[in-house]
RNA sequence: GGGAGCAUAGCUCAGCUGGGAGAGCACUUGCCUUACAAGCAAGGGGUCAUAGGUUCGAGCCCUAUUGUUCCCACCA
């Protein structure tokens, strides 16, 4: 058998074919085996308007690692794909592309307008599943779901009327979140804050009794119109006699009490405060304890209401403008200073909000937070870090009631009636027919949809079939692992888990992977405005999915940020590469009928070495990923493959390949540790660890369903390891000394080895010639040699006779040199093992190896002395 | 105001339960040693932010300080 691969990879030959091949086969997807212990995973479902971006990329990638690590270890995985309506986002886009035709939501009405977002979906809604598949996400494709297909339909239905049975959902004037750009409501933590500077009005409010001003301050003047109090602290010295009585508000005439209230802080700005009960959450709040009158001067749009006709149609902050103009014509305006302050603003547009009164429909949070932070501190689902459950409790520790209404049409509708006659509120998971108070037939469904996030709270079991009592329900959950960033937690994960517990009964994941932030080389975050995205798509395109997924693995551990760059991904694109020539190496080397993966039965010491070396990878590659330390597992991984098994094993086996007695041997090895390193790495590079398993001589028809590698103790040869070790420490110190001298491998040099302080070198003699440029080996003892370099270390004498190249002088300062370090180390090894404390307390083994690192420095300084003494 | 993270080589970051400071990239030197120049070999470079403490032993644990990033709260 000939190699005649390329010399570079190239994954665009490779993985689409590949994805095929597997998802015909049919590896995917779930088939509920009863005998295998089950392991799911729901995808945090992207919005159908997404493009894949770098944070889909990453936790994907995660996702496909735990859950193709867990398929080959046997157990019956499933994981769960699909995507997000995405009320808010889709609307947008949709009113955006009417727009352009020149037509409006209301124009066209709520059907038509439901018609053209489903061909919207239809049309679109398949992308970002495409481009997930190019990531290689082995997602079980025949479950894939849609946040609003008829399935999660009936489940939103059945957990709104449950919630609203126990009267936990209620309806109410309040205030919220409103966005005027999405003209929506939106929940608290829908906003965003960002400090924005700003200026800080300082204003006058005459008496009404004609003696004197009360002076306050306002970022918000245009909100004056909307003014039905002022207030002041009622300790505050300077404003207590005022309480109660009246001024009249400027611009308008209106007569307000002043009226006294502990929210006011007494030393920040005058002590004094407008109250605006309609357009200000802590305004709303005196406006309650004092029974004022709400007072709205804003639009949905954030116009000023026809009530002000002078204004009336100014946007706010026009509005503004002018109203500050003319109350500074009026003498009311005193100083403007400038300030800055947090400003809430829309996740979605980034619109400032407007806090609004309206009649919203509310989740009580309370009774349902409770079960949730128990859940977790019992420890029934934990974060991965364990810190974020901080972020977790504080969030329901102090959570408000949720807002879920939307004033949106694309959504799941609220399973509402309002009969016309009598005002009655019908909750019902079917139509009713007529009002059961009053019996009259005239009833309105609620136009308003729910909050996105009500549907994704209930993804982990609304996927699998609830509330019907499915098969894949009672076998695939509760789910094993979530895998999402912290950013999520309060919207998604919180959420998720006072759902499932309220409508299950059980937590709706065992585990969550938490994950960071994707940043630019420079560490800020990848935005559209900063325009410094990178494009999975692209990468992928360049450098093959592989290579991306293996850069997003390396250097992330769980929790933290990471930072991608073109080294990164060049460096991943270089380790597949790697791999690539390392196969091509050994498929050169086969003949054609070579056997499957083996062990054979006799083994020399580098493959004793190699598969030592392997066996603790698979332990340690297993343990990092059963711990969720997939970071780490691929450090490992990179090290080994790269470093031992390259630039070593191969090295070594090159000297027994070219004979034909021990050649099989060394083949047999080559194949056995390659193939089982592949399977070990297929999680992280799924694509190229099969195209090579495939070429090489296997067992089975996909890599991606073989057995996961297990560790056997059987294959541990911590002598053998030891011996090449001592070989290779001395190839490196020959390497060293030629370098040093300028002396390069192709000019090659005898060696006599001096085995008196070890026998490893009897076997290790034959390396030297191809590793160390040896022309000739001579092993024994005391050798009589003059004029020699002599390499030493803890295990090898060697002597190098080069005749003219030797300058004794720089010899001895050499030896001097090393001698000096190594009576240095010696010294600090004896200090630590005459230490009492250290013999009695430091564990046995720690004890031990001190005392092997002592002897070792021990015998190196006795040959170095040798050395010198002859020179 | 409350909470969390981070600070280790020039840059980006690992360092998993405390036991001889690591990787990639960059840099220097030498190699086309027929698997790989997207490579091989060798090398330089770090008082692990600062100050204390616990310990036989601290990059790792504790306390304080400094710098930095983020989340939450919102004093108009």
């Amino acid at each position: 058998m000939k190699s005649e691969l390329p010399k570079q990879y190239n994954p665009r030959e490779v993985e689409d074919r590949l994805y095929e091949f597997w998802t015909e086969k049919g590896y995917f997807h779930a088939k509920r085996d009863s005998s295998k212990q089950t392991y799911t995973i729901v995808i945090p479902p992207p919005n159908i308007t997404g493009q894949l971006h770098m944070g889909h990329a990453l936790d994907n990638t995660l996702q496909d690692i735990l859950i193709r690590f867990k398929r080959m270890q046997g157990f019956d995985t499933l994981w769960v794909p699909g995507t997000d309506h995405a009320s808010i986002a889709t609307e947008a886009k949709i009113v955006e592309s009417m727009k352009e035709e020149g037509l409006t939501k209301e124009a066209i009405g709520r059907e038509a307008f439901l018609e053209r977002a489903w061909d919207w979906k239809k049309k679109y809604g398949g992308r970002i599943i495409e481009q997930l598949k190019k990531l290689g996400s082995s997602c079980d494709w025949e479950r894939e779901r849609f946040t609003l297909d008829e399935g999660c339909s009936k489940a939103v239905t059945e957990a709104f009327v449950n919630l609203y049975n126990k009267g936990y959902i209620y309806r109410g004037e309040r205030i919220i979140n409103w966005c005027p750009h999405c003209l929506t409501s939106i929940s608290d933590a829908e906003v965003e804050y960002e400090q924005q500077d700003c200026s800080f009005w300082h204003l006058r409010y005459p008496l009404s009794d004609g003696n004197g001003y009360l002076e306050l301050a306002t970022t918000r003047p245009e909100t004056v119109l909307g003014d039905t109090a002022v207030a002041v602290n009622p300790n505050d010295d300077r404003y207590k006699s005022l309480v109660g009585k009246t001024v009249i508000l400027p611009l308008i005439g209106r007569i307000i009490p002043i009226i006294a209230d502990e929210y006011v802080e007494m030393d920040f700005g005058t002590g004094v405060v407008k109250i605006t009960p309609a357009h200000d959450p802590n305004d709303f709040e005196v406006g309650l304890r004092h029974n004022l009158p709400i007072e709205s001067c804003l639009t949905d749009d954030a116009r000023i209401t026809s009530n002000y006709p002078k204004y009336a149609g100014l946007d706010r902050y026009e509005a503004r403008k002018v109203i500050v103009k003319d109350l500074q014509n009026e003498g009311a305006l005193v100083k403007t200073e400038a300030y800055s302050h947090n400003v809430g603003t829309c996740y979605r547009c980034n619109c400032t909000v407007e806090p609004k009164v309206s009649k919203q429909w509310f989740v009580s949070m309370k009774p349902l937070a409770a079960p949730a932070i128990d859940a977790v501190k019992r420890g029934d689902t934990k974060f991965i870090p364990e810190r974020f459950d901080k972020i977790y409790f504080h969030w329901l520790e102090n959570i408000r009631d949720w807002c879920i209404s939307r004033q949106l049409w694309w959504g799941h509708r609220i399973p509402a009636w309002h009969c016309t006659e009598c005002g009655e509120i019908i909750v019902s998971k079917t139509e009713p027919s007529e009002c059961q108070k009053c019996g009259a037939a005239a009833l309105e469904r609620d136009p308003d949809t729910l909050d996105t996030w009500f549907s994704s709270a209930l993804w982990p079991f609304s996927t699998l079939g609830w509330p019907e009592k499915t098969a894949d329900l009672s076998h695939y959950y509760p789910t094993s692992t979530l895998v999402t960033g912290y950013d999520i937690i309060p919207f998604w994960v919180m959420r998720m888990m006072f759902s499932a517990l309220e409508h299950t009964g059980e937590v709706p994941f065992n585990t969550v992977l938490i994950h960071g932030l994707v940043r630019d080389s420079l560490g800020r975050k990848m935005s559209k405005s900063l325009g410094n995205g990178i494009d999975p798509l692209d990468i992928i395109e360049k450098y093959g999915a592989d290579a991306l997924r293996f850069a997003l693995a390396t250097g992330n551990s769980p929790g933290n940020d990471m930072r991608f760059s073109d080294e990164k991904i060049e460096s991943s694109r270089n380790f597949a590469n790697k791999l690539w020539n390392a196969c091509r190496f050994i498929l050169m080397n086969l003949d054609e009928h070579e056997k499957p993966p083996h062990i054979p039965d006799v083994l020399a010491l580098e493959d004793k070495w190699i598969l030592s070396r392997y066996s603790r990878l698979v332990k340690g590659v297993t343990e990092s990923l059963e711990s969720y330390e997939p970071g780490i597992a691929v450090q490992k991984l990179y090290d080994f493959i790269w470093d031992e098994f390259c630039d070593w094993y191969i090295e070594l086996t090159k000297v027994r390949l070219g004979t034909e007695s021990q050649s099989d041997t060394a083949r047999s090895v080559l194949i056995y540790v390659m193939s089982n390193s592949l399977k070990l790495l297929h999680p992280f590079m799924p694509f190229i660890t099969e195209e090579i398993w495939q070429t090489l001589p296997h067992d089975g028809e996909s890599i991606m369903v073989s057995p996961w590698p297990q560790y056997d103790e059987k294959l541990l040869f911590p002598q053998e390891e030891k011996s090449l070790e001592r070989i290779m420490t001395a190839i490196k110190a020959i390497r060293n000394r030629r370098a040093e001298m300028n002396v390069s491998l192709s000019k090659k040099a005898q060696f006599f080895i001096d085995t008196k302080y070890s026998k490893d070198f009897e076997k290790g003699a034959v390396f030297m010639t191809r590793l160390a440029g040896a022309s000739r080996v001579t092993v024994g003892e005391n050798f009589d040699i003059q004029s020699a370099v002599s390499v030493i270390t803890d295990s090898a004498k060697i002597f190098i006779p080069m005749g003219e190249l030797i300058d004794i002088e720089e010899e001895k300062a050499r030896l001097n040199k090393e001698l000096l370090s190594t009576e240095k180390e010696i010294e600090i090894l004896s200090n630590k093992l005459n230490n009492s404390g250290f013999i009695s307390k430091a564990p046995s083994n720690v004890v031990q190896s001190q005392r092997e690192a002592l002897e070792k420095n021990t015998a190196k300084k006795a040959m170095l002395l040798e050395s010198l003494s002859n020179l």
